[in-house]
DNA sequence: TACAGAACCGCATTGTTCGGCAGATGTCAA
DNA sequence: TTGACATCTGCCGAACAATGCGGTTCTGTA
């Protein structure tokens, strides 16, 4: 049966009970991607589609493109799962496009808090291989299984204001007792605020001190803000205009700034059309196809 | 009858003593491979075959290709009684409430990953000034604000299939550079099977080490486990069932259970209304399974 | 429009299953 | 003790099921 034999059975599931699993694990998150549960259950896409499938005709979940949503969240509402509190989201989902871009394959990123660094993890579908460390919490739920080979959380404290923890940007031995620096290609950060005279601030001064740190340890920096943080100063400094090596934002900011980063050596980087409805990648269209 | 003489079997069992033993084998491992069973019961797979079938007519397992799964597992989404997931849920739930009454203001605690713990971080509503350590990333979006005064995640290796990470049970040093142990009044322990002979275990082996670990650091152990764990037993070997010093579910397990925990000192705690809609598991068609 | 990913179709592969068969006991009666 | 009969087992070969893969079509997004 397996053409390819499997990496290792760990658990050698059979398939009734991966079927179980599986419908578990949508139940437990309320939605799934072919993709995630590809990961997860260590099988072929066909086979969790033939899976999916299955569980589809049993009521069991309900099977739309790309993946399968828990029953039950449907028959409430129909509304999709991300509630939009998010009033810039397309902003941030062209700006986290256009940063997707930056990235190659096999290379590993550095990624902090917030919303707008979240439209970034998203956008990273199709990319491969990618070695991701990351104190956003957002991000373990949104990036996309498959292209990420391996997830790290930064330990620390929780803070729910940027749901992201606190501590320093270093990885646990395996062993413990002690930490681990490491290096990255590419830092992602999202900033509070953006100012010709200040910099780059955020809400947080433990938090603004950790983005310091990623961003000794990435190769390039990548500052991800949406204009609405132009010419607004946070409460804690991050650092120099100069600490960036791109920002990229939705729309080009005023002059004054722009002469700032420029003279600070950053890179604008502005999606070609500012219009955009976004790039809602997860986001299906609610209620049309509940069917598959 | 055996055409090849057996290895030597201390117990040359008869047929109907065999098959009621790989009967109870089923119900504790929750499942089994035809291979499984041939290595434990020193029979041919044609032997074993015939014997699940037998107990597959009898409705004591349910058949699947490569080997059988107990009952209980694939019930749950059985399409015509659906509405046990939201039972299971309660029983989580109900768990979870129970587990909360345990705690006190400004305790300390450790939670591991799985949903059931999850329930307890909801039912935790009410308290205040927790501080909560945990390697489960469902909790940041789940625990009641109010209630944590601190939440430390530890940090490590996401892994997607229990939503947690993996790493030491340490706290990063703010300094960075090292780790630091800490000491938590109670920890909770959702773990993925609860077995007289094998104790407690788990889907994973880094997983289980690191709830070793956590036990470690708790004056006191509080094991959560629904129903369907007990006689479960899971890949990974977390300890024997005297390492917890109490265990929470939703309904009284069997006897020989119940005795096993009993004589580890194990204080098994039950919700008062066991009212158990569980109960519905049993009258389902034996044929109707997940097995494809 | 172009492109990536999802879904779909068929197929090759390989372990599982099934039915038939034969050897090994065990039972019971003569 | 012996032979007929039933039962339990293991083995073999054909049929079947589960899975992954390649190729194609469809869908949604840039």
């Amino acid at each position: 049966m397996p053409r390819q034999p499997r990496k290792e059975r760990e658990t050698p599931r059979l398939p009734a009970q991966r079927r179980a699993d599986l419908a578990e694990f949508v139940e437990e998150h309320g939605q799934a991607t072919v993709g995630m549960l590809v990961e997860a259950f260590d099988v072929s896409g066909d086979t969790v589609r033939r899976d999916l499938q299955y569980l589809h005709e049993q009521g069991v979940v309900v099977r739309s493109y790309g993946g399968v949503v828990r029953r039950d969240d449907l028959a409430r509402f129909d509304p999709p799962f991300l509630s939009r509190t998010d009033a810039n989201r397309d902003a941030k989902a062209a700006i986290g496009a256009l940063a997707a871009t930056l990235v190659s394959d096999q290379q590993t990123l550095i990624v902090n808090g917030g919303t707008t660094t979240l439209a970034l993890a998203r956008a990273l579908k199709g990319k491969k291989d990618l070695t991701v460390v990351t104190n956003n919490l957002h991000l373990p739920g949104n990036i996309p299984a498959g292209a990420v080979s391996e997830l790290h959380i930064l330990g620390g404290q929780f803070r729910m204001t940027s749901f992201a923890t606190l501590g320093p940007v270093e990885l646990p031995d395996v062993e413990g007792g002690r930490t681990h620096a490491f290096h990255a290609d590419l830092a992602f950060i999202g900033v509070g605020g953006v100012s010709g005279e200040l910099g780059f601030t955020g809400g947080d001064l433990r938090e603004s001190s950790m983005i310091r740190h990623m961003i000794e340890r990435a190769e390039r920096v990548v500052v991800l803000a949406d204009s609405s943080k132009f010419g607004r100063t946070a409460f804690a400094r991050i650092g120099e205009l100069s600490i960036a090596d791109g920002l990229i934002t939705e729309k080009a900011p005023a002059a004054e700034i722009g002469a700032a980063l420029a003279e600070a050596g950053v890179e604008l980087l502005i999606p070609e059309a500012a219009e955009d409805r976004g790039a809602d990648t997860q986001d299906r269209g609610s209620d049309s196809e509940i069917a598959g």
